[in-house]
DNA sequence: GAAGCTATATAACAATCGGTATATTTGCCT
DNA sequence: AGGCAAATATACCGATTGTTATATAGCTTC
């Protein structure tokens, strides 16, 4: 029996509806019931448009890691200066409420690292593409002199990601801004480093 | 009806059985079956044993923290500096195979945030208290001469935590351990500037 | 307005969920 | 060895899990 979605619309309806819920309660934690109450629809119309669970869930990931890009690159693209742009990062990661639930790639990674293969890739290809952003960003930045030459950009840029995923697992866990704020601003010195006087 | 617990060994027993399992697949991940089948053992002894499944997976949360603490006290005490005993957590976590599935206190803190309140706290006493020992080992160190005098601590330790715990969930969602090498070495350079000369 | 298609709702499925009441075994004391 | 208490195993509970087959409703085209 292969597997023909039906309505276009209906499955990205589908997948906005329950993007929240999936980043917020996990795979495991998330149930067709809860899906049927977030969309309004029956299991009838969800697995009209999906395979199963999983394909709503992978949907999910894909949805809440486009929305993150889009929302950081409206923030990045407008900053003109490398530096600013690495700025512009952390002023958007400052927001407690920049997506409901936290960072998709750190809720899905964790979740998944060990159980799901599928899902565990996709979070992985997050950090990668993150990474590689962050590293042609410090490239540019080093051609245009306003960074070091001799900035190792593949470590700047995992150390970047790290010490903002870290800075999200704390205050979220601990429910306190304050450690976000306090973390993002030692990131800031840590760029700060790299710049040129 | 009150729960009274029955036999203190097979509770221990049970929890060392089933923490590595609720680290790995996490609360909601985790069924009563899957206890049945790494403790060898049945419904009714588990729930002899514990008032209910919550109840199990606090327990396994706890005792893979303590055992997380244990480890790395041990390591950690080896050393007689302050700035020694800062490294030697760095080479503590620079072991992939730290812990099975990686740090409960990322993982709980995780799954937890959004859904069950009572893990969370537990994780996040985690944080707090490993912030804590941080922070007094900065001071024992700014105190000895080690460090700078105007080092804040408290923004040390929590940068010191979230870049270990970015690079936990960096390396362990990519299956890079060398990106956790890499980026602890970043932290040991940031420990580095601390220094006094 | 009837026919035909498309998409959704209904209703059921076996399997598994967390949890419990009861039976059975185990180990100790006399 | 027999009795007793403590702990484990068995068997079942209703509810929910993910999934599927079928019925119903909503268009579109004639």
């Amino acid at each position: 029996m292969k597997f023909v979605p039906r309505s276009e619309a209906t499955r990205d309806f589908i997948i906005k509806a329950t993007a929240e819920l999936f980043n917020k309660q996990g795979y495991a934690g998330t149930s067709i019931t809860d899906l049927e109450k977030a969309t309004k629809l029956t299991k009838g119309s969800i697995y009209g448009n999906f395979e199963n669970k999983e394909q709503v869930a992978i949907a999910a990931f894909d949805y809440n890691l486009a929305m993150l890009r889009k929302k950081i690159r409206i923030a990045v693209d407008a900053a003109t200066t490398a530096k600013g742009k690495l700025m512009a990062y952390l002023q958007f990661y400052n927001n407690p409420q920049m997506l409901g639930g936290g960072c998709p790639i750190q809720n899905t990674g964790v979740e998944a690292d060990d159980t799901h293969e599928g899902l565990r890739q996709r979070a992985a290809e997050g950090i990668i593409s993150f990474k590689g952003n962050v590293v042609q960003l410090l490239h540019k930045g080093v051609e245009a002199g306003e960074f070091r030459k001799d900035v190792d950009t593949e470590k700047v840029a995992l150390t970047f990601i790290a010490m903002i995923e870290g800075a999200i697992l704390i205050s979220r866990t601990t429910q306190d801004h304050s450690a976000l704020k306090t973390i993002l601003e030692s990131v800031h010195q840590y760029i700060e480093q790299i710049c040129l006087p």
